[in-house]
DNA sequence: TCGGACTAGCCCTTTACTTCA
DNA sequence: TGTGAAGTAAAGGGCTAGTCC
């Protein structure tokens, strides 16, 4: 399994760059729009307005916001950026703004979105792992059960569990299945040491809680 | 030392807009 | 040409930590 995060507040995630892949089959005359180009043909007040004036405009019952894509470059100056630090202090904010011709509040809100689909994209990751881990165990616990059901059949034979105290050997007819973690015990409910399963110790925190709580 | 007011920064949710199939 | 889905910039509200008085 190759995509266990070791911890979810360190996950280092490879995104393809949003919007990127779909914008290269842009038509050319789409695809270079430069938002901070003044656009031909008039309303060069609005746009100077829209990109760099007093943000509160829009939200004061002036004209409608309107939505400004961001340049490829634009884009990929804030993703190198986001690679080197996933937060900004003022300064940074500051001088990215002024480098990327954009307003600092934009830079934020960039930063913002970002670090979202960031966390959404290592949550799905985790939804995927768990979902797989989940059906080994699965698989796992089916094994098992059937185990015990041919230890049982086999009374006759030689016991195969130990005792953990004694180290002695149990007879397979002792054994049952603890209904709660689904673990084979001894009716003595020895409480040998148990095993998480391999990767079990490098789940995260969130998961390591949920699980059920040491009474086997 | 404690607590209330203020501020900045972040997260979360929602809205608005663009693009594409 | 119209439409729904997906992607994303932006707004707004809530929470929290830090600072000041």
């Amino acid at each position: 399994m190759a995509v266990l995060p070791s911890s979810s507040s360190t996950l280092e995630l490879t995104i393809s760059m949003p919007g990127f892949a779909s914008s290269q089959s842009l038509p050319s005359s789409v695809r270079d729009l430069d938002i901070n180009q003044i656009p031909s043909g008039g309303a060069e007040e609005e746009w100077m307005t829209m990109n760099m004036d007093d943000e509160e405009e829009s939200s004061n019952g002036g004209p409608p916001r309107k939505k400004l894509r961001l340049t490829k470059e634009q884009s990929r100056l804030l993703e190198e950026s986001f690679r080197q630090n996933h937060t900004l202090n003022p300064k940074q904010k500051e001088a990215l703004a002024m480098q990327l011709k954009l307003r600092p509040r934009q830079v934020e809100v960039w930063f913002q979105n970002r670090r979202a689909r960031s966390k959404l994209k290592q949550t799905e990751m985790e939804c995927e792992y768990l979902k797989r881990w989940f059906g080994s165990l699965t698989e796992q616990n089916r094994r098992l059960q059937r185990e015990v059901e041919e230890l049982r059949a086999m009374k006759v034979g030689p016991p195969t569990v130990l005792s953990p105290h004694s180290c002695e050997p149990l007879p397979a007819s002792t054994l049952t299945m603890c209904p709660r973690c689904e673990r084979v015990t001894s009716t003595s409910h020895d409480k040998g040491p148990t095993k998480t399963p391999n990767n079990a110790t490098t789940v995260s925190t969130k998961v390591k809680s949920r699980q059920s709580p040491a009474t086997c």
